[in-house]
RNA sequence: GUGGGUAUAGCGUAGCUGGUUAACGCGUCAGUUUGUGGCACUGAAGACCAUCGGUUCGAAUCCGAUUAUCCACC
């Protein structure tokens, strides 16, 4: 259950009461698809980096190691030793990022394994059927996200079909939370707006799921190549049109600027690989701006890799060293810099969170959005 | 000491029947990264081809000497 403690201007402060504990929103969730983060990050270790809601993947999960396997090991909560939310991705972005490999028909999406090679079919009863056996606190539809850029009719058709997929993924939960043997009877359902970057299909497309009186809202098929400035039109096109009082979520966003930006637009959640990803390739976000760890200026900087951070990382470690392990290959350089970077992001969305509560947002989105989308100036 | 081999970017190598801007890997430097098929990808800098001389219209490539280094033998 969604409450909606307070706003200012657009932005929203909320609370989201799952069976897992409540989840103070703005969040940012952190991304370990294959019931992991990347980068060697355990969940005690997330705990300690303020981690509200994990997110995991239906399809990479379904192939390895099998959603049956997770249902038998007690679900994804026992599995990974994590009694926080997670969330559950439904593969409808794998049909997109796997392009390559599938075939898109009404009953559902047949893929080709990218492990072995295996067919696989996958539809929303399908779907639903996985993240139930995964347990996961939060289910999404499964949808498709249209690329970028898309023809209106092709969209158009896309989003029909989404809202049809998206019935049928309601029918198969209720079902599912009634077995007997269900991991997590009280599994929620989020709903995914589509429509790529025409502000009619989105709001259209919005409003027919809307109805359906879902336990949130994402919004998907953004970030995936559009202009930011796409982005931010399509969101201020949307988002007057989704729920007030139900959680409202941005798939795959973002950079930091992007989460300030569209929490100035009404959005509550988030989730995305860049904290990690960047990490892993030695880019790091800071209260400074972005710092590239592997630049020679921090060859002997003896300083943290943020001094306004409070992270393991940062209370430990100098840039030199960090640097260092990324250069010499060390897998402790990406587990360092994951670290931080999620402590950044989960850090970031609780100074949201404060700013909000004490109506400073606007001044913070003021000192901060650009701010966080520079390279660290050098000092 | 004798015979033979090798000398090309920081390192390891290609090019050596002579012909326009000398190639590749690693390393270095910089950048990219948005519901993770990625410790990945893109780009850049960096060499008067050991030294000196010769042959030739033209030499990293052929010849000679010198120096360095490696191998074998004494």
């Amino acid at each position: 259950m969604f409450t909606l403690l307070k706003t200012e201007g657009l932005a929203r402060r909320g609370t989201l009461e799952t069976v897992h504990g409540t989840v103070q929103t703005p969040c940012f969730m952190n991304v370990g698809t294959a019931a992991a983060i990347k980068g060697g990050i355990s969940s005690p270790d997330l705990v300690d980096l303020k981690c509200q809601v994990e997110l995991c993947n239906t399809y990479h999960l379904h192939l390895r190691p099998g959603d049956q396997i997770v249902k038998k090991m007690g679900g994804l909560h026992k599995f990974m030793n994590w009694n926080r939310p997670i969330l559950t991705d439904s593969g409808g972005f794998q049909v997109f990022s796997l392009a390559k490999l599938r075939k898109i028909k009404e009953e559902g999406v047949y893929f080709q394994s990218h492990l072995d090679g295996r067919r696989i079919f996958m539809g929303p009863e399908e779907s639903m059927r996985i993240q139930s056996n995964l347990g996961s606190t939060i289910a999404m539809a499964f949808d498709e996200c249209v690329e970028n850029p898309a023809a209106y009719d092709y969209s158009a058709k896309s989003c029909a079909r989404t809202t049809r997929w998206l019935k049928r993924c309601i029918n198969a939960m209720e079902q599912l939370n009634a077995e007997p043997d269900c991991v997590n009877p009280h599994q929620m359902l989020f709903g995914i707006n589509q429509g790529c970057t025409f502000e009619k299909l989105r709001v259209e497309h919005m409003q027919e799921i809307a109805e359906l009186n879902l336990d949130g809202y994402a919004v998907g098929g953004l970030a995936v190549g559009e202009p930011t400035e796409d982005m931010y039109r399509v969101l201020d096109a949307v988002t007057p049109f989704m729920p007030k009082n139900k959680p409202r979520y941005l798939m795959g966003v973002g950079t930091p600027s992007n989460i300030i930006e569209a929490v100035a637009r009404g959005i509550d959640m988030f989730d995305c690989v860049m904290p990690s990803r960047n990490a892993r390739h030695g880019t790091v976000f800071t209260w400074q701006g972005i710092r590239h760890l592997k630049n020679q200026a921090y060859e002997t900087d003896p300083r943290p890799v943020d001094p306004e951070c409070g992270c393991p990382t940062c209370r430990n470690f100098s840039r030199a060293y960090v640097r260092h392990l990324f250069k010499a290959n060390e897998q402790l350089a990406g587990r360092l810099a994951v670290t931080h970077n999620l402590y950044f992001y989960n850090t970031l969305a609780e100074r949201i969170r404060e700013a909000i509560d004490t109506d400073t947002f606007a001044d913070f989105r003021a000192a901060y959005s650009e701010k966080l989308a520079q390279k660290a100036p050098e000092d």
